[in-house]
DNA sequence: TTAATCCCTATTAAGTTACTCGGGATTAGG
DNA sequence: CCTAATCCCGAGTAACTTAATAGGGATTAA
C-alpha cells in the first residue's frame, strides 16, 4: 500500500514549482537539483504531467516548466492519478476499468469502495496551495530550509 | 496505490471463517475452494495470520482453521497490517519504522499523514462483523451467493 | 552559432509478486 | 497400529514492476 516514487517526486516537483508560481518557468536541472531527484527520471514524469495539462513548458534556452494552473486549483489527486493511475485499492473499485462482473456478489466491496472514497476525499481536499502553507510555515522558521525531504 | 494478493485473499479467508464462526475448524482445501484461491499460496498467508495470532489451528485429520477472536472484534487493519506490512502510503509515515529524519523540514508530510490516517481509520472501523452483514444481505436475496468475488 | 533546454524512445538491473514444489509432523477414525 | 487427511515449513521461479540510465533529436535565447 505504497506510493511510488512517481506519485511522491511527481508531488515533490509539483510543490517546488507551486512554491515558485508566478516567477517564470523554471528548469528541470533546477528542480531535480532542489528536490535531489535524477533528471533524466523526472523528465518523463514531469512529460506525463504536460501531457494531462498540469504543467505548462516553454521549449529552448531560459526555458522551463510551470503550473498550469494556481496552486489552490491543484488536488494531489490529480497528480497522483496522472503518474500512479487511478486512486483505488483494488481493480475492482477502479472507477476508469470498473471491471469486477460480481460486484453484486462480492461482500468485501463495501470495503474497499469505503477505503477507496477516504483516500480520494483526502488526496481531492489537498491542494498545491495547501502544501504551500505548511512550506511558508517551515520557511519561516528554518533558513535552511530546502522544499524536499 | 494497491492491495496485493496476500491482502485481498487474506480478507477473503478471514471473511469465510467469520460465516462460520463457531462451528468448528474448516480445512484449508475448503476455504481455497470456495474462494477460489491457490490452497498451497493460501497457506502461507493463513501461516502468518497464525503466527500474528488472528486464527488458530487444528492439526491431523479433520483439522483446520477458525477465527481466534470474534468477527466483531477483528478490525481489517489487523489482517491487512499482518499481511502487507504497516499501513503507510509512504515509508517517511511509516509508525513502525519512522525513518524519515526530516520530517520537521518537509511539507508533503502532512499531506501523507493525513492519507495514512484515514486509511487507517477506514480499516480498523470496518470489522469481520461489518462484512459478516454485508454478507447475510446478499445471501438473503441470491441463492447463489458464493462468499466470494 | 552555440549552449541551454525541452522532448522522445529504448534498454536494463534489481526487486517484488504470486505463485509452485516437495516433503515433514500430527491426529481422527477404522 | 495404519492410513488418510490435514497442518507446517522452506526453497525455487517465471512474470511483472520499478526506478532508473542512455542516447539522441528539436527548439530557442543570447
Amino acid at each position: 500500500m505504497r506510493i511510488s516514487t512517481r506519485g511522491e517526486y511527481g508531488v515533490r516537483a509539483m510543490f517546488d514549482l507551486a512554491m515558485h508560481y508566478g516567477q517564470g518557468p523554471i528548469s528541470l536541472k533546477i528542480i531535480a537539483e532542489r528536490q535531489g531527484i535524477s533528471e533524466h527520471y523526472l523528465e518523463q514524469l514531469i512529460g506525463s504531467l504536460r501531457k494531462a495539462g498540469l504543467v505548462t513548458s516553454v521549449r529552448g534556452a531560459q526555458g522551463g516548466y510551470q503550473l498550469a494552473n494556481a496552486p489552490e486549483d491543484v488536488p494531489i489527486g490529480d497528480i497522483i492519478r496522472t503518474l500512479e493511475g487511478p486512486i483505488a485499492p483494488m481493480d475492482c473499485v477502479d472507477i476508469e476499468s470498473s471491471s469486477c462482473q460480481q460486484f453484486n456478489r462480492c461482500a468485501t466491496r463495501v470495503l474497499w469502495e469505503r477505503l477507496r472514497d477516504s483516500m480520494e476525499k483526502v488526496l481531492d481536499e489537498t491542494t498545491l496551495a495547501t502544501l504551500c502553507q505548511e512550506g511558508m510555515k517551515l520557511q519561516a522558521k528554518d533558513d535552511s530550509f530546502m522544499y524536499h525531504i
